[in-house]
DNA sequence: ATTAGGG
DNA sequence: CCCTAAT
């Protein structure tokens, strides 16, 4: 529940405030703020996405040259923030020992979160080797690329006000980005109202001192307040500490930052976080039914969705994360056969003992009772799953009769991988004889002997285990 | 919507 | 595991 309120919850302000830039920005310019904002947001989540957002650079050019600016931009941030905001700087100290992530989650307060995001892009460029590279390169040179760029990729250059806005704006965006992460909502539209309030009521008078340039620039955008106020508020609050430094430069470097991710991106970034969310979720399972480390992962199956939206926890450990994250890399644009694709979960010991135990009690063929009352803390078992795990069960444990008793000799060498435990295996042989599985028992009854497909299960337990009162679906049974 | 059966 | 048919 809780997972997938998030992703909603984080899409609507995004979209809602990207909406009220668009009006304002021409489409042009709101599509590289979206970029942007794919971009800063990306890392926070994972730090894998990082890998793909530099992929994605390499895949052309302008992307390219895009991550470079962003990169620089980036820089620029980080130095703004350490120079300028200094003050700020040690409330924000919590913010380097958390995650990147977490430290985006938690500190959501106003201005601050500015300077979060800094920071957090600085630990993100840090962690990468790549910003360094990116860093240095862009800096020096790159400045007067990145101005080029950004004039020729907005296509609102127009005033420096106006870039200027269209930069606030974005920025807005990534921050409630990050806010509605945390999930708070409220926060997040209570940032925006704050900030615009500051501004009017001039609470903004702090940063202004600290920063003159960014008073300047306030003032610029005052004439333009007119038009966009909210966005020029902002701009005055948070981004001024960006634009403080480089007035040509950085309007520039900003749009670049604050370049909106695309729609598909929004949408990858959606699930990924959803994905992350659902760690969480995991490990609470994992805690719940001591269940083995998933081998398998995430992308897992389109079914349990349609089946079971509520609980989803698709994603299992990070590193079933990663695979996943590769299988998206290579398939790219297919994610739909990502999704598609249902990583098989391997079965613990403990899920059969489960499983074998549900269908003591409730019989075989009430797959859906089983499920919920058994394995409702795991999502990825459906009834069918677990009347196919029962189907595979009988089978092997017929399979190991015969196996067992002629190669008893070699031992298990051959059964590398074979976890069922005698004391399981009896079981289902037991239940097999009273909940002979439908149609493969029918032959038990007709044909006593001559049937190798049915288990030969009535060998030494013939009328033993009533145990369980119920057959309910006894269907077949004798 | 579940279940059975087959692939 | 997935899909389809039958209830």
């Amino acid at each position: 529940m809780r997972t997938e309120r998030k992703p909603h919850l984080i899409k609507k302000p995004a979209d809602a405030k990207r909406q009220s830039v668009d009006e304002s920005l021409g489409p042009g310019l709101k599509d590289e703020a979206t970029e942007v904002e794919h971009l800063l947001v990306e890392p926070k989540s994972e730090r894998v996405s990082v890998d793909r957002v530099f992929c994605f650079g390499k895949e052309n050019i302008e992307k390219h040259l895009k991550m470079e600016d962003f990169s620089c931009a980036f820089d620029y941030g980080w130095k703004i923030g350490s120079g300028g905001l200094d003050s700020i700087h040690g409330q924000g100290g919590d913010d380097l020992k958390l995650e990147v992530l977490d430290g985006l989650l938690d500190e959501v307060d106003d201005i601050q979160a500015a300077h979060d995001l800094s920071s957090a892009c600085e630990d993100f460029l840090l962690d990468i080797e790549f910003p360094e590279k990116f860093s240095e390169l862009d800096c020096g040179p790159h400045v007067g690329s990145n101005l080029r760029n950004s004039s020729s990729e907005s296509h609102s250059p127009g005033g420096s006000s106006n870039s200027v806005g269209g930069m606030s704006e974005s920025s807005i965006v990534t921050v409630q980005e990050s806010n509605s992460k945390n999930g708070v909502l409220g926060k997040m539209v209570n940032c925006d109202i704050h900030h615009t309030i500051r501004s009017e009521c001039g609470c903004q008078a702090p940063v202004m001192e600290t920063i003159r340039p960014s008073k300047e620039h306030a003032q610029d955008f005052v004439e333009s307040d007119d038009e966009k106020p909210l966005v020029s508020f902002i701009v005055s609050n948070k981004k001024v500490k960006s634009s403080i430094k480089v007035t040509k430069g950085g309007t520039l470097l900003r749009q670049k930052r604050l370049r909106k991710p695309t729609k598909r991106y929004i949408e990858e970034f959606s699930r990924n976080s959803t994905t992350s969310g659902k760690n969480k979720c995991l490990k609470v399972r994992s805690q719940e039914e001591f269940s083995q480390v998933p081998s398998e992962s995430q992308s897992r199956r389109g079914r349990p969705k349609k089946i079971m939206p509520k609980m989803e926890f698709e994603s299992d450990c990070e590193l079933s994360a990663s695979e996943s994250e590769d299988e998206c890399k290579r398939t790219k644009r297919f994610k739909t056969a990502c999704d598609r694709r249902k990583h098989q979960r391997m079965w613990t010991l403990a899920e059969v003992i489960k499983l074998v135990d549900g269908i003591a009690q409730y019989g075989v063929g009430r797959w859906t009772d089983i499920k919920k009352l058994l394995f409702a803390s795991s999502a990825y078992r459906t009834p069918v799953d677990l009347r196919d795990k029962w189907r595979n069960l009988l089978r092997s444990s017929s399979a190991h009769k015969h196996n067992r008793k002629e190669l008893q000799g070699e031992t298990n060498v051959k059964h590398y991988v074979r976890p069922l435990p005698k004391t399981v295996v009896c079981r289902i042989r037991e239940l097999a004889t009273i909940h002979p599985y439908p149609k493969a028992r029918s032959p038990n009854l007709s044909s006593i002997n001559s049937d190798p497909s049915s288990k030969q299960p009535t060998t030494t337990k013939a009328a033993p285990i009533n145990t369980h009162g119920r057959n309910l679906r006894g269907k077949k049974c004798n």
